[in-house]
RNA sequence: GGUGGGGUUCCCGAGCGGCCAAAGGGAACAGACUGUAAAUCUGUCGUCAGUGACUUCGGAGGUUCGAAUCCUCCCCCCACCA
Protein backbone atom coordinates (compact mmCIF):
# COMPACT_ATOMS: atom_id res chain seq x y z
CA UNK A 1 0.00 0.00 0.00
CA UNK A 2 2.62 2.63 0.91
CA UNK A 3 4.82 1.37 -0.99
CA UNK A 4 2.40 1.94 -3.98
CA UNK A 5 2.16 5.24 -2.85
CA UNK A 6 5.38 6.30 -2.67
CA UNK A 7 6.50 5.10 -6.35
CA UNK A 8 3.84 7.29 -7.57
CA UNK A 9 5.08 10.46 -5.21
CA UNK A 10 8.29 9.70 -6.87
CA UNK A 11 7.40 9.66 -10.10
CA UNK A 12 5.73 13.17 -9.69
CA UNK A 13 9.11 14.02 -8.11
CA UNK A 14 10.97 12.76 -11.57
CA UNK A 15 8.54 14.79 -13.39
CA UNK A 16 8.76 18.40 -11.59
CA UNK A 17 12.83 17.19 -11.44
CA UNK A 18 13.01 16.45 -15.40
CA UNK A 19 11.23 19.43 -16.03
CA UNK A 20 12.93 21.15 -19.03
CA UNK A 21 16.25 19.47 -18.50
CA UNK A 22 18.90 18.06 -20.81
CA UNK A 23 20.39 15.41 -19.18
CA UNK A 24 19.90 13.23 -15.97
CA UNK A 25 22.79 10.49 -14.61
CA UNK A 26 21.20 8.93 -13.70
CA UNK A 27 17.71 8.23 -13.96
CA UNK A 28 17.65 4.65 -11.75
CA UNK A 29 19.80 5.89 -9.29
CA UNK A 30 17.78 9.23 -8.75
CA UNK A 31 15.00 6.53 -8.12
CA UNK A 32 16.77 4.93 -5.46
CA UNK A 33 17.90 8.69 -3.80
CA UNK A 34 14.54 9.23 -3.62
CA UNK A 35 12.73 6.34 -2.43
CA UNK A 36 14.59 6.69 0.48
CA UNK A 37 12.65 9.20 1.73
CA UNK A 38 15.12 11.62 3.17
CA UNK A 39 15.37 14.93 1.97
CA UNK A 40 18.29 15.06 -0.88
CA UNK A 41 21.50 16.97 -0.46
CA UNK A 42 21.62 19.24 -3.89
CA UNK A 43 24.48 21.32 -4.74
CA UNK A 44 24.96 24.17 -7.45
CA UNK A 45 28.06 25.94 -7.50
CA UNK A 46 28.49 29.43 -8.26
CA UNK A 47 31.07 31.66 -9.46
CA UNK A 48 32.02 34.42 -6.65
CA UNK A 49 32.95 37.00 -9.24
CA UNK A 50 30.06 37.67 -10.73
CA UNK A 51 27.03 38.23 -8.49
CA UNK A 52 24.90 40.09 -11.27
CA UNK A 53 22.73 37.10 -12.70
CA UNK A 54 21.05 37.69 -15.77
CA UNK A 55 18.21 35.01 -16.73
CA UNK A 56 20.39 32.52 -18.32
CA UNK A 57 21.86 31.64 -14.68
CA UNK A 58 18.47 31.84 -13.31
CA UNK A 59 17.26 28.32 -15.01
CA UNK A 60 19.36 26.37 -12.87
CA UNK A 61 18.12 28.53 -9.69
CA UNK A 62 14.24 27.60 -11.13
CA UNK A 63 16.03 24.26 -10.99
CA UNK A 64 16.74 24.45 -7.46
CA UNK A 65 13.06 25.74 -6.34
CA UNK A 66 11.90 22.71 -8.26
CA UNK A 67 13.77 20.51 -5.25
CA UNK A 68 12.61 22.90 -2.66
CA UNK A 69 9.13 22.29 -3.54
CA UNK A 70 10.26 18.85 -3.45
CA UNK A 71 11.53 19.01 0.55
CA UNK A 72 14.78 18.96 -0.64
CA UNK A 73 17.67 20.71 0.84
CA UNK A 74 19.73 23.04 -1.50
CA UNK A 75 23.12 23.81 -0.89
CA UNK A 76 24.35 27.40 -2.50
CA UNK A 77 27.86 26.87 -3.25
CA UNK A 78 29.98 30.04 -3.90
CA UNK A 79 33.27 28.80 -5.13
CA UNK A 80 35.53 31.55 -3.84
CA UNK A 81 38.38 29.06 -3.86
CA UNK A 82 37.63 27.74 -7.68
CA UNK A 83 36.91 30.76 -8.27
CA UNK A 84 40.86 32.27 -8.08
CA UNK A 85 41.44 29.09 -10.61
CA UNK A 86 38.90 29.89 -12.93
CA UNK A 87 37.03 27.94 -15.08
CA UNK A 88 38.82 26.67 -17.50
CA UNK A 89 37.04 28.33 -20.53
CA UNK A 90 40.08 29.73 -22.65
CA UNK A 91 41.18 31.99 -20.34
CA UNK A 92 44.68 30.91 -19.10
CA UNK A 93 45.07 32.99 -15.98
CA UNK A 94 44.52 32.30 -12.59
CA UNK A 95 42.15 35.01 -11.16
CA UNK A 96 43.71 37.82 -8.58
CA UNK A 97 42.08 35.74 -5.53
CA UNK A 98 38.80 37.74 -3.99
CA UNK A 99 39.31 39.60 -0.47
CA UNK A 100 37.61 37.96 2.35
CA UNK A 101 35.05 41.16 2.41
CA UNK A 102 34.50 40.76 -1.43
CA UNK A 103 33.63 37.79 -1.31
CA UNK A 104 31.06 38.57 1.84
CA UNK A 105 29.72 41.43 -0.09
CA UNK A 106 29.06 38.92 -3.41
CA UNK A 107 27.64 36.79 -1.49
CA UNK A 108 25.34 39.20 0.29
CA UNK A 109 24.30 40.04 -3.41
CA UNK A 110 23.93 36.34 -4.10
CA UNK A 111 21.32 35.96 -1.84
CA UNK A 112 19.40 39.05 -2.37
CA UNK A 113 19.01 38.45 -5.74
CA UNK A 114 18.49 34.47 -5.82
CA UNK A 115 15.77 34.47 -2.74
CA UNK A 116 13.43 36.21 -5.25
CA UNK A 117 13.06 32.80 -6.41
CA UNK A 118 14.67 30.33 -3.67
CA UNK A 119 13.10 29.55 -0.35
CA UNK A 120 16.13 30.93 2.14
CA UNK A 121 14.70 28.51 4.63
CA UNK A 122 15.41 25.55 2.76
CA UNK A 123 18.74 26.74 1.28
CA UNK A 124 22.42 26.37 2.67
CA UNK A 125 25.44 28.36 1.78
CA UNK A 126 28.44 27.49 1.53
CA UNK A 127 32.02 28.64 0.74
CA UNK A 128 34.50 25.99 -0.82
CA UNK A 129 37.55 28.01 0.15
CA UNK A 130 36.62 26.30 3.95
CA UNK A 131 37.77 22.95 2.74
CA UNK A 132 39.94 23.55 0.00
CA UNK A 133 41.70 26.46 1.30
CA UNK A 134 42.68 24.42 4.59
CA UNK A 135 44.12 21.56 2.11
CA UNK A 136 47.51 21.21 2.09
CA UNK A 137 49.78 20.33 -0.90
CA UNK A 138 50.04 16.42 0.13
CA UNK A 139 46.44 16.70 0.09
CA UNK A 140 46.10 17.80 -3.08
CA UNK A 141 48.35 15.41 -5.07
CA UNK A 142 46.63 13.11 -3.30
CA UNK A 143 43.08 14.45 -4.80
CA UNK A 144 44.64 14.48 -7.99
CA UNK A 145 46.16 11.04 -8.02
CA UNK A 146 42.28 10.27 -8.64
CA UNK A 147 42.21 11.08 -12.17
CA UNK A 148 44.00 10.86 -15.11
CA UNK A 149 45.19 12.97 -17.38
CA UNK A 150 43.40 10.71 -20.51
CA UNK A 151 40.42 11.12 -18.77
CA UNK A 152 41.24 14.95 -18.60
CA UNK A 153 41.82 15.39 -21.86
CA UNK A 154 38.27 13.60 -22.73
CA UNK A 155 36.31 16.94 -21.45
CA UNK A 156 34.83 18.54 -24.67
CA UNK A 157 36.78 21.96 -24.46
CA UNK A 158 40.11 20.47 -23.66
CA UNK A 159 40.11 17.96 -26.22
CA UNK A 160 38.96 20.45 -28.71
CA UNK A 161 41.48 22.95 -27.47
CA UNK A 162 44.28 20.33 -27.39
CA UNK A 163 43.61 19.15 -30.69
CA UNK A 164 43.20 22.53 -32.11
CA UNK A 165 46.62 24.14 -31.04
CA UNK A 166 44.62 25.99 -28.17
CA UNK A 167 47.30 26.31 -24.63
CA UNK A 168 46.11 24.52 -21.84
CA UNK A 169 47.47 25.36 -18.71
CA UNK A 170 48.13 22.75 -16.19
CA UNK A 171 46.46 24.74 -13.57
CA UNK A 172 43.04 24.02 -15.59
CA UNK A 173 42.79 20.41 -14.69
CA UNK A 174 43.12 21.24 -10.98
CA UNK A 175 39.49 23.44 -11.48
CA UNK A 176 36.86 20.04 -12.27
CA UNK A 177 39.02 17.87 -9.50
CA UNK A 178 38.64 20.97 -7.07
CA UNK A 179 34.84 21.46 -8.02
CA UNK A 180 34.46 17.82 -7.39
CA UNK A 181 36.00 17.40 -4.26
CA UNK A 182 33.53 19.72 -3.00
CA UNK A 183 30.64 17.11 -4.06
CA UNK A 184 33.17 14.46 -1.31
CA UNK A 185 32.68 17.16 1.09
CA UNK A 186 29.32 18.21 0.95
CA UNK A 187 28.41 14.72 0.49
CA UNK A 188 26.11 15.89 -2.05
CA UNK A 189 23.17 13.54 -3.98
CA UNK A 190 22.39 15.35 -7.11
CA UNK A 191 24.63 18.31 -8.32
CA UNK A 192 23.26 20.67 -11.29
CA UNK A 193 24.66 22.77 -13.99
CA UNK A 194 24.65 23.77 -16.98
CA UNK A 195 25.64 21.14 -19.99
CA UNK A 196 29.09 22.50 -20.33
CA UNK A 197 29.33 21.98 -16.54
CA UNK A 198 28.41 17.41 -17.42
CA UNK A 199 32.26 16.66 -17.45
CA UNK A 200 32.86 18.87 -14.28
CA UNK A 201 29.85 17.33 -12.76
CA UNK A 202 31.17 13.97 -13.65
CA UNK A 203 34.28 14.53 -11.87
CA UNK A 204 32.84 14.83 -8.54
CA UNK A 205 30.69 11.81 -9.18
CA UNK A 206 34.03 10.14 -9.45
CA UNK A 207 35.66 11.21 -6.71
CA UNK A 208 32.98 10.43 -4.85
CA UNK A 209 33.47 6.90 -5.54
CA UNK A 210 37.15 7.38 -4.97
CA UNK A 211 36.29 8.89 -1.50
CA UNK A 212 33.72 5.62 -0.88
CA UNK A 213 30.67 7.68 -1.14
CA UNK A 214 27.36 7.13 -2.63
CA UNK A 215 28.20 8.93 -6.02
CA UNK A 216 25.69 11.56 -6.97
CA UNK A 217 23.02 12.22 -9.53
CA UNK A 218 24.02 14.65 -11.97
CA UNK A 219 21.41 16.54 -13.67
CA UNK A 220 21.95 18.97 -16.38
CA UNK A 221 19.77 22.28 -17.79
CA UNK A 222 20.31 23.58 -20.92
CA UNK A 223 21.79 26.64 -21.46
CA UNK A 224 19.17 29.27 -21.94
CA UNK A 225 19.82 31.34 -25.67
CA UNK A 226 19.41 35.04 -25.28
CA UNK A 227 17.90 37.42 -27.40
CA UNK A 228 18.60 36.80 -30.65
CA UNK A 229 18.26 33.24 -30.67
CA UNK A 230 21.53 30.86 -31.24
CA UNK A 231 23.70 31.28 -29.30
CA UNK A 232 23.52 31.34 -25.67
CA UNK A 233 22.98 33.88 -22.80
CA UNK A 234 25.79 35.68 -22.28
CA UNK A 235 26.75 38.94 -20.85
CA UNK A 236 29.53 39.34 -22.91
CA UNK A 237 27.53 38.70 -26.28
CA UNK A 238 25.09 41.52 -24.52
CA UNK A 239 21.96 39.01 -25.86
CA UNK A 240 21.04 38.89 -21.91
CA UNK A 241 17.78 39.92 -19.76
CA UNK A 242 19.52 40.43 -16.05
CA UNK A 243 17.49 40.62 -13.35
CA UNK A 244 18.92 43.67 -11.84
CA UNK A 245 17.40 45.57 -14.73
CA UNK A 246 14.69 48.30 -14.33
CA UNK A 247 10.97 46.83 -14.96
CA UNK A 248 10.66 47.90 -18.54
CA UNK A 249 13.99 46.84 -19.77
CA UNK A 250 12.94 43.41 -18.83
CA UNK A 251 9.73 43.27 -19.91
CA UNK A 252 10.85 44.87 -23.29
CA UNK A 253 13.93 42.39 -23.52
CA UNK A 254 11.05 39.46 -23.07
CA UNK A 255 9.45 41.25 -25.84
CA UNK A 256 12.24 40.95 -28.35
CA UNK A 257 12.08 37.28 -28.18
CA UNK A 258 11.36 35.11 -30.92
CA UNK A 259 7.86 33.16 -30.94
CA UNK A 260 9.64 29.87 -30.83
CA UNK A 261 12.28 31.17 -28.19
CA UNK A 262 9.34 32.31 -25.74
CA UNK A 263 8.28 28.34 -25.06
CA UNK A 264 11.78 28.19 -24.23
CA UNK A 265 11.28 30.35 -21.53
CA UNK A 266 8.24 29.54 -20.52
CA UNK A 267 9.51 26.15 -19.93
CA UNK A 268 12.82 26.70 -18.20
CA UNK A 269 11.72 30.17 -16.11
CA UNK A 270 8.14 30.30 -15.45
CA UNK A 271 6.38 29.16 -12.26
CA UNK A 272 3.27 27.83 -14.39
CA UNK A 273 2.65 24.10 -14.94
CA UNK A 274 3.70 21.99 -18.15
CA UNK A 275 0.09 21.34 -19.01
CA UNK A 276 -1.02 25.29 -18.64
CA UNK A 277 2.04 26.22 -21.44
CA UNK A 278 0.69 23.57 -23.55
CA UNK A 279 -2.51 24.07 -23.94
CA UNK A 280 -1.38 28.13 -24.56
CA UNK A 281 1.01 26.41 -27.21
CA UNK A 282 -1.89 24.80 -28.67
CA UNK A 283 -4.19 27.91 -28.39
CA UNK A 284 -1.37 29.72 -30.21
CA UNK A 285 -1.20 26.91 -33.09
CA UNK A 286 -4.85 27.37 -33.39
CA UNK A 287 -5.04 30.84 -33.75
CA UNK A 288 -7.54 31.31 -31.06
CA UNK A 289 -4.79 33.01 -29.10
CA UNK A 290 -2.29 35.52 -30.49
CA UNK A 291 1.15 35.21 -29.73
CA UNK A 292 2.34 38.35 -28.57
CA UNK A 293 -1.10 38.09 -26.27
CA UNK A 294 0.94 35.23 -24.66
CA UNK A 295 4.43 36.87 -24.82
CA UNK A 296 3.23 39.98 -22.66
CA UNK A 297 1.83 37.52 -20.07
CA UNK A 298 5.16 35.73 -19.92
CA UNK A 299 6.97 39.17 -19.80
CA UNK A 300 4.88 40.13 -17.25
CA UNK A 301 5.20 37.08 -15.04
CA UNK A 302 9.27 37.63 -15.41
CA UNK A 303 8.89 41.14 -14.75
CA UNK A 304 6.85 41.18 -11.80
CA UNK A 305 9.13 38.05 -9.86
CA UNK A 306 11.67 40.41 -9.39
CA UNK A 307 10.36 43.99 -9.45
CA UNK A 308 6.74 42.92 -7.94
CA UNK A 309 3.29 42.72 -10.01
CA UNK A 310 2.54 46.44 -9.58
CA UNK A 311 6.25 47.81 -11.76
CA UNK A 312 5.40 44.84 -14.04
CA UNK A 313 2.36 46.17 -14.49
CA UNK A 314 3.68 49.41 -15.28
CA UNK A 315 6.33 48.49 -17.77
CA UNK A 316 3.29 46.80 -19.59
CA UNK A 317 1.41 49.31 -19.62
CA UNK A 318 4.32 51.76 -20.77
CA UNK A 319 5.48 49.13 -23.13
CA UNK A 320 2.22 49.43 -24.73
CA UNK A 321 2.27 53.03 -25.41
CA UNK A 322 5.39 53.24 -26.74
CA UNK A 323 5.40 50.57 -29.46
CA UNK A 324 1.80 50.01 -30.29
CA UNK A 325 1.00 53.76 -29.73
CA UNK A 326 4.40 55.62 -30.65
CA UNK A 327 4.81 57.45 -27.53
CA UNK A 328 7.91 57.66 -25.57
CA UNK A 329 8.98 56.00 -22.30
CA UNK A 330 9.25 58.35 -19.43
CA UNK A 331 12.46 57.61 -18.68
CA UNK A 332 14.23 59.04 -21.74
CA UNK A 333 17.33 60.70 -20.97
CA UNK A 334 17.40 64.31 -20.32
CA UNK A 335 19.69 66.39 -22.76
CA UNK A 336 20.32 70.25 -23.09
CA UNK A 337 22.42 72.06 -25.17
CA UNK A 338 22.47 75.41 -26.16
CA UNK A 339 21.45 76.84 -29.75
CA UNK A 340 23.63 77.36 -32.29
CA UNK A 341 26.55 74.04 -33.51
CA UNK A 342 25.86 72.34 -30.69
CA UNK A 343 21.75 72.08 -31.71
CA UNK A 344 22.63 70.30 -34.70
CA UNK A 345 21.57 66.93 -34.54
CA UNK A 346 25.13 65.54 -35.75
CA UNK A 347 26.21 67.01 -32.40
CA UNK A 348 23.86 66.68 -29.73
CA UNK A 349 23.32 63.05 -30.72
CA UNK A 350 26.72 62.08 -30.57
CA UNK A 351 27.21 64.85 -27.62
CA UNK A 352 24.64 63.19 -25.53
CA UNK A 353 25.69 60.14 -26.04
CA UNK A 354 23.10 58.73 -28.49
CA UNK A 355 24.89 57.59 -30.86
CA UNK A 356 28.80 56.59 -30.41
CA UNK A 357 30.19 59.32 -32.78
CA UNK A 358 29.50 61.52 -35.15
CA UNK A 359 30.04 59.86 -38.10
CA UNK A 360 27.35 57.01 -36.54
CA UNK A 361 25.06 59.92 -36.04
CA UNK A 362 24.84 60.72 -39.98
CA UNK A 363 25.24 56.97 -41.30
CA UNK A 364 21.95 56.65 -38.93
CA UNK A 365 20.59 60.13 -40.05
CA UNK A 366 21.48 59.06 -43.75
CA UNK A 367 19.50 55.86 -42.41
CA UNK A 368 16.19 57.67 -41.94
CA UNK A 369 16.61 56.36 -38.46
CA UNK A 370 16.27 59.98 -36.86
CA UNK A 371 12.88 61.70 -36.05
CA UNK A 372 11.99 64.32 -34.15
CA UNK A 373 8.58 65.12 -32.79
CA UNK A 374 7.80 62.43 -34.76
CA UNK A 375 8.88 63.62 -37.95
CA UNK A 376 11.89 62.26 -39.78
CA UNK A 377 14.89 64.15 -40.45
CA UNK A 378 17.20 63.88 -42.82
CA UNK A 379 19.43 66.93 -42.25
CA UNK A 380 22.21 66.61 -39.74
CA UNK A 381 23.73 69.49 -40.09
CA UNK A 382 21.14 72.64 -39.28
CA UNK A 383 21.03 73.42 -36.30
CA UNK A 384 17.63 72.98 -33.80
CA UNK A 385 16.12 76.13 -32.88
CA UNK A 386 15.26 77.16 -29.10
CA UNK A 387 12.83 75.22 -27.75
CA UNK A 388 12.20 71.33 -26.39
CA UNK A 389 11.71 68.35 -28.73
CA UNK A 390 11.65 64.62 -28.70
CA UNK A 391 14.27 62.96 -30.43
CA UNK A 392 14.18 59.54 -31.44
CA UNK A 393 16.87 57.27 -33.06
CA UNK A 394 15.85 53.91 -34.57
CA UNK A 395 13.78 51.99 -32.47
CA UNK A 396 15.05 52.35 -28.71
CA UNK A 397 17.32 55.56 -28.66
CA UNK A 398 15.12 58.13 -27.06
CA UNK A 399 15.82 62.08 -26.11
CA UNK A 400 14.40 65.08 -24.23
CA UNK A 401 16.31 67.36 -26.06
CA UNK A 402 16.19 71.16 -24.34
CA UNK A 403 17.79 73.56 -27.19
CA UNK A 404 18.27 76.60 -24.97
C1' G B 1 67.11 23.80 -25.56
C1' G B 2 66.57 23.08 -31.29
C1' U B 3 63.58 23.65 -35.81
C1' G B 4 59.37 25.35 -38.26
C1' G B 5 54.53 28.11 -38.31
C1' G B 6 51.81 32.19 -36.30
C1' G B 7 49.96 37.14 -33.76
C1' U B 8 45.20 41.66 -38.86
C1' U B 9 39.76 46.15 -37.50
C1' C B 10 34.02 43.52 -31.92
C1' C B 11 34.90 37.86 -33.32
C1' C B 12 36.59 34.39 -37.19
C1' G B 13 39.58 35.09 -41.28
C1' A B 14 41.98 36.90 -46.32
C1' G B 15 45.87 40.23 -47.60
C1' C B 16 52.13 39.64 -47.85
C1' G B 17 55.67 46.82 -50.87
C1' G B 18 51.59 51.23 -53.65
C1' C B 19 44.88 50.31 -56.50
C1' C B 20 44.38 48.77 -48.11
C1' A B 21 40.60 51.80 -43.53
C1' A B 22 42.28 46.61 -45.35
C1' A B 23 38.30 40.75 -49.17
C1' G B 24 34.75 37.25 -47.12
C1' G B 25 31.75 35.46 -43.08
C1' G B 26 29.60 36.29 -38.19
C1' A B 27 27.87 39.73 -34.62
C1' A B 28 25.89 44.57 -34.20
C1' C B 29 23.12 48.84 -35.89
C1' A B 30 19.48 51.20 -39.32
C1' G B 31 15.43 50.96 -43.09
C1' A B 32 11.28 48.03 -45.39
C1' C B 33 7.81 44.20 -43.88
C1' U B 34 5.46 43.06 -38.90
C1' G B 35 3.14 41.81 -33.46
C1' U B 36 9.33 46.67 -31.02
C1' A B 37 8.72 39.79 -32.72
C1' A B 38 11.21 35.85 -35.79
C1' A B 39 12.35 34.93 -40.94
C1' U B 40 13.39 37.74 -45.38
C1' C B 41 15.21 41.89 -48.34
C1' U B 42 18.24 46.51 -48.42
C1' G B 43 21.92 49.57 -46.34
C1' U B 44 25.76 50.78 -42.71
C1' C B 45 29.62 49.03 -39.90
C1' G B 46 37.81 53.42 -37.36
C1' U B 47 37.59 58.77 -36.15
C1' C B 48 37.08 63.84 -37.53
C1' A B 49 35.91 70.40 -39.03
C1' G B 50 33.17 64.71 -44.78
C1' U B 51 35.24 64.74 -52.46
C1' G B 52 40.12 65.29 -47.80
C1' A B 53 42.89 64.53 -43.20
C1' C B 54 44.23 61.61 -39.11
C1' U B 55 44.75 56.87 -36.19
C1' U B 56 44.70 51.20 -36.94
C1' C B 57 47.09 45.33 -38.81
C1' G B 58 51.47 41.99 -31.17
C1' G B 59 55.57 46.01 -29.22
C1' A B 60 59.91 49.11 -30.33
C1' G B 61 63.20 50.62 -33.98
C1' G B 62 64.92 50.56 -39.30
C1' U B 63 64.94 50.17 -44.98
C1' U B 64 61.94 52.73 -48.78
C1' C B 65 59.24 58.25 -52.38
C1' G B 66 55.72 54.70 -50.02
C1' A B 67 55.06 49.16 -45.22
C1' A B 68 49.73 45.24 -42.47
C1' U B 69 53.16 43.59 -46.23
C1' C B 70 60.78 43.83 -46.21
C1' C B 71 64.88 43.92 -42.08
C1' U B 72 66.47 43.93 -36.64
C1' C B 73 65.41 43.24 -31.59
C1' C B 74 61.64 42.15 -27.99
C1' C B 75 56.87 39.97 -26.11
C1' C B 76 53.18 36.13 -26.69
C1' C B 77 51.01 31.53 -29.01
C1' C B 78 51.26 26.73 -31.69
C1' A B 79 53.58 22.23 -33.74
C1' C B 80 57.45 18.77 -34.10
C1' C B 81 62.05 17.16 -32.00
C1' A B 82 64.77 16.90 -27.26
Amino acid sequence: MSKNRTDMDIDAQMALIGRGAFELIDEGELRKKLARGTPLRVKVGFDPTAPDLHLGHTVIIHKMRHFQELGHQVIFLIGDFTGRIGDPSGRNDTRPPLTEEQVMANAETYKKQVFKILDPERTEVAFNSRWLGAMGAADFIRLASHYTVARMLERDDFEKRYKGNVPISIHEFLYPLAQGYDSVVLKADVELGGTDQKFNLLVGRHLQGQYGLEAQCVLTLPLLEGLGGGRKMSKSLGNYIGIDEPAAQIFGKTMSVSDDLMWRYYELLSAKSLEEIWAMRGAVEKGTEHPMRVKENLAFELTALYHGPDKAGEARAAFKAIFAEGGSPDDAPAYACKAGEASAPVAFLADSGLAASRSEARRLIAAKALSVDGEALLDGATPLRQGNYLIKLGKKRFLRLSVN
